[in-house]
RNA sequence: GGUCCUGUAGAACAGCCUGGAGUGUUCGCCGCCCUGUCAAGGCGGAGGUCGCGGGUUCAAAUCCCGUCAGGACCGCCA
């Protein structure tokens, strides 16, 4: 037997068990005489007491002990003396009377402490991920993830969804994201896409009578990556048949629900969600993902203004625009400097311009502009805005969805909670009633979700007529201003689909290369079908409170999308480029060879 | 493709604005001392391509240009 007890289980009611941990060295503490060595596991850290009088073979092996060395202790668990009990450790009130001690591994001096109150490099940190995990910090990230990835399958099963895998090498279609390819050597000169997502293969389980499937499916997207966006990336996916929306939103709100309560950090959240409406959400957030946590919605006071003097104003309200207002509460207190750097902001946002105002102790509006507006316009503002002595009010006059979008930006950046040790709670929704289109690159509708979203019902006679102002059967859920997923009625009958299709501008060969596959087995009775798919890394992120994707994932990606611990990606001999039928242009070559020099070693 | 921040000993930083000898702090590492610490303590020591390349200058960690790497963001992400 290797240990007979985890280092962080063992407490006073242990004493006087003979006990077997083992663990690397946290710390070691030499008196010359009594020497401590902590001992850690993932479970936690035990002091282990080595006296020369007692155990002087195992004292010899302690003195050799240094940091990271794995070792294996036996000894006698016993109740440290009066006044030396540790309260800071779970462990703490007793300590292991060494008998023996093993060096199982001896650790060279660490590229970098592993101590949380120094933040290293996250090049290094990369470089060194094996080291990095064991952190408390990243072990307990894992772990919770872990868990509630269990508690949200745990919570699916339970209403029939069956796990199914699907293919990772596909086809490409070309519609979206940039696929990550891979070649074919049977087929040279052919290629593999790895799947964005699996959503044609869920469509086909749900003609294949599989009823309700799901999957955390790895998907990957050869985008530019962000603090939230990695390229490969996992997601709880989604697909039953004979359900429609409210159908779906259950579902994804008891696994959602359950992995919240697994994660066990009180956040349980409350159901069913709120439901915005998407032009709601970009009125009065300016995003189709608001952050409930910033503070106020913003307001529209347009009709303040009707008849106002103040030319800023007027000619934006002439113009068809609209102005538009968001308080900061207890704001009011920036300086000058800070409130002239919010402008610069907001039209770094592309708005003509920010008007700040303070709300002082009597009630009156601190602004540069106050001197142009009636009593009237600014009781109208502070009284829309339930404004407060004290609070700052940000005014922009702007083609409305511009206003929103601004304001909606600084309301995130100066009110919404960040990053690790916030400990905000969590604040989601539902986002629905989704335009089926947006005004894609050309002018022309793109797909707002997928071509395979059925439009509103009740919008269905605008489809060719309005297409822009018709509404999909969509759903997003938000939370604390993050996508965390969107889902979707599917399109199940010939003609709307046919109809949607067209509109997209999609010829008939266009439809048959990219989605042939999925409208043949179409044909042979396809069942009513709704979906979803939840972005896990994002969630497990607010779970574990992080600021970035990368502290969720146990090896990622740099923002060029290197991974510093294996090397990759890296270049291949010309066997292997080869076989696959894959040869360099010029300029690629010439970038190797430059790279080749840099590092000086080889690729081949 | 673009904007911004960062790069100085094994780690985290200060120094850079306002050029003047690789100067400093904390941690780690090595040696010695030390019998109840828990971020142990005391004394001593080693450790540097100031990311890389070029330019300006009598003189560059410091100013300028380029480049690489890490990060934040815009574009992109049906």
């Amino acid at each position: 037997m290797m240990r007979t007890h985890t280092c962080g289980e063992l407490r006073a009611s242990d004493a006087g068990a003979q006990a077997v941990v083992c663990g690397w060295v946290e710390t070691v503490r030499d008196h010359g005489g009594v020497l401590f060595v902590d001992v850690r596991d993932h479970t936690g850290m035990v002091q282990v007491v080595a006296h020369p009088e007692e155990a002087p073979d195992a004292f010899a092996v302690a003195e050799k002990a240094r940091a990271e060395y794995v070792l294996r202790v036996h000894g006698e668990v016993r109740p440290r003396p009066d006044g030396t009990v540790n309260p800071d450790l779970p462990t703490g009130e007793v300590e292991i009377g060494v008998a023996g001690i093993e060096i199982l591994a001896r650790s060279e001096p660490l590229p970098f402490q592993l101590d949380e109150s120094v933040v290293t490099d996250e090049g290094l940190r990369l470089r060194y991920r094996p080291l990095d995990l064991r952190r408390p910090r990243l072990q307990h990230t894992l772990r919770l993830r872990a868990r509630v990835t269990a508690a949200a399958r745990a919570a699916l099963e339970a209403e029939g969804f069956v796990e199914v895998e699907t293919p990772t090498l596909i086809r490409s279609t070309p519609e979206g994201a940039r696929d990550f390819v891979v070649p074919s050597r049977l087929s040279p000169g052919e290629w593999y896409a790895l799947p964005q997502s699996p959503q044609l293969y869920k469509q086909l389980l749900m003609v294949a009578g599989v009823d309700r499937y799901f999957q955390f499916a790895r998907c990957w997207r050869d985008e530019d990556l962000r603090a939230d966006r990695q390229p490969e990336f996992t997601q709880l996916d989604l697909e039953a048949s004979f359900a429609e929306e409210e159908d779906v939103l259950t579902w994804v709100e008891a696994a959602v629900a359950a992995a919240f309560a697994a994660a066990g950090r009180g956040w349980e959240i409350e159901l069913p969600l709120p439901r915005m409406a998407w032009q709601e959400a970009i009125d009065a957030y300016g995003s189709d993902k608001p952050d409930l946590r910033a503070g106020p919605a913003i307001v529209d006071i347009s009709r303040v203004f009707a008849a106002t003097e103040f030319n800023a104003f007027a000619s934006t309200l002439e113009a068809g625009g609209a102005v538009r207002a968001w308080r900061l509460p207890r704001g009011g207190d920036r300086t000058r400097s800070q409130l002239d750097a919010l402008v610069e902001r907001a039209q770094e946002l592309g708005a003509k311009g920010l008007v700040w105002m303070v709300v002082e102790e009597d009630g009156s509006l601190r602004s540069p502009v106050v001197k142009f507006l009636t009593e009237a316009e600014q009781d109208g503002i502070k009284t829309a805005l339930e404004a407060e002595p004290g609070d700052l009010v940000l005014l922009a006059a702007d083609l409305a969805r511009l206003a929103s979008h601004v304001l909606g930006q600084l309301r995130v950046e100066l009110a919404a909670p960040r990053g690790h040790g916030a400990d905000s709670g969590v604040a989601a929704l539902w986002v629905v009633d989704f335009p089926l289109f947006e005004e894609g690159g050309d002018g022309g509708p793109a797909p707002a979700h997928h071509p395979f979203t059925h439009p509103n019902v009740e919008d269905l006679d605008r489809l060719e007529s309005d297409p822009l102002s018709v509404r999909s059967r969509s759903y997003d859920l938000v939370a604390n201003g993050l996508e965390l997923g969107s889902g979707s009625v599917r399109i199940h009958t010939a003609d709307v689909q046919e109809r949607v299709f067209r509109i997209l501008g999609l010829s008939e060969e266009d439809i048959h290369s990219r989605f042939g596959f999925l409208l043949d087995a179409f044909r042979y009775g396809v069942p009513p079908h709704a979906g979803f798919a939840v972005g896990w890394d994002r969630l497990v992120m607010i779970l574990a409170d992080e600021a970035s994707i990368r502290e969720v994932i146990a090896f990622p990606k740099t923002q060029t999308g290197a991974d510093p611990l294996s090397g990759a990606p890296a270049a291949l001999d010309a066997g292997q480029l080869g076989e696959v039928g894959v040869m360099l242009t010029p300029e690629t070559t010439v970038r190797l060879t430059e790279l080749e020099e840099r590092r000086g070693r080889p690729h081949g």
